[in-house]
DNA sequence: AAATAAAATTGAAACGTTTCAATAAAAGGA
DNA sequence: TCCTTTTATTGAAACGTTTCAATTTTATTT
């Protein structure tokens, strides 16, 4: 592999002036040249590494996120992969496959590897670790779910407005006894989404019912017992609100195999798209999140950080979410 | 940041000696535990950027693959992660976009970046540059898609086999006129899998009927019109069997977008499962890969060559398929 | 044309490791 | 105990860059 040097003998300049050219400096029209005719011709590249220990930047970010294989993980990761990329960063992806301690320990595995910063989406509100990254001078942006107590940039989609607006039209199409499946209350999103279920039961004068409400773990396979609960109840809701793309996979399953008609027997709102819920009859209505431009938010907003431009720190952005439509749902109100 | 100097002025043991013991060498008992005192003490944490420099080893692996997003490309990622995490390594993820120059351009990046090595399943049959890559050294593993004339180690799946079953089951239920939605004949898998399927017709004394056999892209939303000709040939066939999971999906929306009953008169036999195929209904009958598996297995090899094991070289692992029933394929036999 | 100011170049030190020849310490043999 | 062999330690060079004080070249002013 060709060093700096051998360009610098190769051309006849010296080092100091090849690596002030590499770098974007000035240099007279004919060395530029010359040194642009030794690169060429020795097909030389910047070692990274060297370059690294002086500068002590890596070009690398870590992307932890709590499983890769889910659609939202992702998304997240193609839209920061494309920004990154233009900038010629490398992105490295850790799996906290759901376990706190895994997190942890990628956490510490991403500090050590020295990357230029990192992007997040916690699996629970623990968050000293995070903290000491942050504390450390490492740039960090949280994704999809804030942390309480921690100041911190972040990228997340307003939950509580997604959920208003799945409850909103549940109730526009005649819906008054709705049952939801909440996620885990030590986390964020889990909780907004509760909020805004709750927030919009009480603007349109339901009364909240507690029995109505059940938690349910957000992985995959999660929630069968929360599903049987709330089919299984005296007075049982007309509708049901799962409020992750986990628990709606569950609710279609349980009811598929257990031959209720979702849109008929039961209505089903879920949360975040996958291509094939429009293809299944019935088609499920969910709420949508701009899971590719998280990503690419989250990688500009980092990469300015790194760049050391933490103006407006901490930044929150907010990005809205859809509905779309299904027919899970039954109109109620027609038969009235 | 602490540095091996400083662990060898607070432990007062030279610099020469608590390198050998950072990379396992033997040092006397006591002089062991002062260096282990002194790192605890400082926090201190080999720089990988100062010892790559020396080294010429990153601890880095980069994966390229068509499409992050895809459930293929996801556990394959998923599966490497795991491996490699074990090892301290660290994984570059690179989207190739379905094109060739952007898998070209990501190719010269990770060579850039110096990773260790690569996993790469190409976009198509070009492999110029992933010879180069070969030439220069660099271990590089390919998946899912062997390249004509690339001597390199693999690990894929048996297409001719998994196509063959397919097409097997289609026989058992009575199915003689069967459609093909293949893929691009620059693919190395679509086109084991179309010779699976003329083997497997073959083999039962099914003449192939060249206008049963269509072509379409492997990419998102492609091979409408490829079903559209099927349908509306004159004797149409009573069963078609997609190819890959994007030409798949787009069978089962068209017939539903198109009221056409699939399981009743249309069969459908998919390829690369999803989750919610089984939720469907009728649930899609499909070939279904060891996806993580080729992940798990292309990190283990790529490591061995990592550390200079040529053994054996190339090796091509050929991974078993499955075949998963479903009601999409009506069974005709029992009219008979 | 000389004197000054500005711009570009140079060469060496530094970044934090590993590695290796030289040296020192410990162990073994007589 | 002394000599030999084995085992550990040491300090400096090297890896390929960047950076900076010192120097040289070029441009500007008088």
């Amino acid at each position: 592999m060709p060093t700096i040097k051998d360009v610098s003998r190769l051309s006849g300049i010296s080092v100091g002036t090849v690596s002030r050219y590499l770098n974007g400096y000035k240099v007279k029209k004919d060395n530029e040249k010359k040194i642009q005719e030794a690169i060429e011709q020795l097909d030389y590249k910047v070692n990274q590494m060297a370059r690294g220990l002086k500068t002590n930047k890596t070009f690398t970010v870590g992307v932890l996120v709590p499983s890769i294989t889910d659609i939202f993980s992702n998304q997240v990761i193609e839209g920061m992969e494309e920004i990154l990329d233009q900038e010629n960063y490398s992105l490295i992806v850790c799996n906290a496959r759901n376990s706190l301690k895994t997190e942890k320990e990628k956490l510490r595995f991403l500090k050590e590897k020295r990357v230029d910063g990192i992007v997040m989406m916690p699996v629970s509100d623990e968050h000293e670790h995070v903290k000491e990254i942050l504390e450390e001078g490492i740039p960090l942006i949280l994704i999809d779910r804030l942390l309480d107590g921690v100041k911190c940039d972040a990228v997340v989609c307003d939950n509580v407005n997604g959920s208003y607006k799945a409850i909103e039209e549940l109730i526009a199409f005649g819906h008054r006894r709705i049952g939801i499946i909440a996620g885990p209350t030590n986390v964020y999103t889990a909780r907004e989404r509760l909020n805004g279920y709750i927030r919009a039961l009480s603007d349109y004068g339901i009364t909240i019912d507690d029995s109505l409400i059940e938690y349910a773990e957000y992985r995959k396979g999660s929630g069968i017992e929360a599903y049987e609960r709330l089919l299984n109840m005296e007075n049982r809701p007309t509708a049901i609100f799962a409020t992750n793309y986990e628990t709606t996979m569950t609710g279609i399953k349980y009811f598929m195999e257990n031959g209720i008609a979702i849109g008929e027997e039961i209505s089903l709102f879920g949360y975040d798209n996958s291509d094939v819920f429009q293809m299944l009859t019935p088609s499920i209505a969910t709420v949508v999140q701009p899971m590719g431009e998280i990503g690419e938010k989250a990688a500009h907003l980092l990469l300015k950080r790194i760049e050391s431009d933490y103006s407006l720190f901490p930044v929150v952005s907010r990005l809205k979410t859809k509905v779309l439509s299904g027919t899970s749902v039954k109109n109620l109100s027609k038969l009235g």
